[in-house]
DNA sequence: GCCAACGTTGGC
DNA sequence: GCCAACGTTGGC
């Protein structure tokens, strides 16, 4: 696929965080944060394909209703994560050069918190949804919803 | 809290 | 560069 094209149509995203970490309720009282602590490179890949304007998912994972509960925009396009080079950080990784920084992260904007959530169980009952990466594979933290899977999951959410 | 699935590390 | 061992994620 070719990458430039591949950026064009996408358009949206679905990021996790554990609320207990950084929930929907937090991001609506920052209004913007940095979406920090990416470790992982396929996701770290995704952050850097992301632009000014992209509408993201806001999913609470590892609970026990895991859920889509809002939605977010990007505000600041990929730069250096500072969190890799903070000692004192969780997300410190000892084998990440200033020069040469291995992490980045977006800056998201608060757009809204979901009256009612769609669930993973929701999502797996939705035939029209089964190919979303969410349920492809189900470790990555940062993926790419597509336009059709982005307007069924909306209309739910509505 | 368990554990399957997946990603990373490092010895060879 | 293979692959076993290990670590992490995340649904259940």
């Amino acid at each position: 696929m070719k990458r430039e094209i591949y950026n064009e149509l996408v358009r949206y995203w679905l990021m996790k965080s554990e609320p207990d970490t950084f929930s929907i309720q937090d991001l609506k009282t920052r209004q913007i944060s940095g979406w920090d602590g990416v470790r992982n490179y396929q996701a770290r890949n995704h952050l850097r394909s992301m632009r000014i304007g992209d509408q993201a998912f806001f999913y609470h994972s590892r609970i026990a209703a895991p859920a889509i509960v809002g939605l977010m925009e990007v505000v600041k396009e990929a730069y250096p994560d500072p969190s890799q080079f903070d000692s004192k950080s969780q997300y410190f990784d000892v084998k990440s050069e200033i020069s040469d920084p291995r992490w980045q992260q977006v800056d998201v904007r608060f757009v809204k918190a979901y009256a009612r959530p769609v669930s993973i169980e929701d999502i797996r009952r939705e035939a029209s949804l089964k190919s979303m990466v969410l349920l492809q594979n189900s470790r990555l933290s940062v993926q790419p919803v597509s336009e059709v899977e982005a307007e069924i999951l909306l209309r739910k959410l509505s």
